[in-house]
DNA sequence: TTGCGTCATGTAATAACGTAACACAGATCG
DNA sequence: CGATCTGTGTTACGTTATTACATGACGCAA
């Protein structure tokens, strides 16, 4: 059963290294998606150097499943919710404001099903997918 | 009405500046995904010498409903079929095989429509969306 | 004709994103 | 002990994309 500290911050995991930690903190205090070279400005005081102590530690927290990469804009965040890699809930798609620049994470389990099966009817073994829709969101467009 | 000349090759389009016609052909005649300096590289020989060039042609042609860009890849393709931008048909979705590279095109109106859909709820002006799978395609599963 | 706006173009320089190659330290296990 | 595995740190480099500025061709109005 899940404790009940689930206050959007968390505690260390245990089976994350330094950086991987490091890092998971500066995605989940941003409030919109971070390049690897913005991560790694906001790490340099923790004493990281170099691009590739940002991008190895990414890469465990995407298969973790506690990050995600936006292909659309070469950013990252971290995952809206513990282990939505996992679970059958679909694959996660992602809205991101052109305006001010926030994303939102969703999953439509029918969204994913059509996906895989247009795949299986192909024979096309799905590995992974890239939902990202590009517009701008109710408080920008009220703003404006 | 169409004319019947839709084999594949197209003429050259009137409204097409040379550049851009340029880097529609190449598009055109290559069989996988190229990146904007593999399209370069490609067009030493007719003048080209600078990447703003290709990107320039690439913006018009994706603007046009002539080309995409595949967010994963970092690299542009022709449209499947003329016009894929415009119809009603639903947003095209890209199958991109990580063995051979070669990218299918097609389009799923129920998928288009669940995303629109949720835009709608959540008051998301919805531009434009990016649909990727990635994975192995059947020709590349069945030659392993 | 001249002058003006607009659009495509050409060029150089640089920014932003990502990776290869190598060396080292600690843990684990025979 | 040595072998191996994983994470780390560092340099250098490769790839992708943009900024800034200058030029040339065209339509159009004064």
């Amino acid at each position: 059963m899940a404790h009940s500290h689930d206050h959007h911050h968390h505690e260390a995991r245990p089976d994350l290294t330094r950086n991987q930690d490091l890092v998971l903190r500066t995605l989940n205090g941003a409030d919109a998606p971070l390049s690897a070279y913005d991560i790694l400005d906001r790490l340099r005081d923790d004493g990281l150097r170099a691009p590739l102590q940002v991008y190895r530690a990414l890469e465990r927290l995407i298969e973790a499943g506690l990050a995600h990469r936006l292909e659309s804009l070469n950013a990252f965040v971290c995952c809206a919710d513990a282990g939505c890699h996992e679970k059958a809930s679909g694959t996660a798609a992602f809205a991101i404001c052109s305006k001010c620049g926030r994303v939102d994470e969703f999953t439509d389990p029918e969204v994913g099903e059509r996906l895989a099966g247009w795949a299986g009817v192909q024979g096309f073994a799905l590995e992974r997918t890239t939902i990202e829709l590009r517009g701008v969101c109710q408080g920008c467009r009220t703003a404006a």
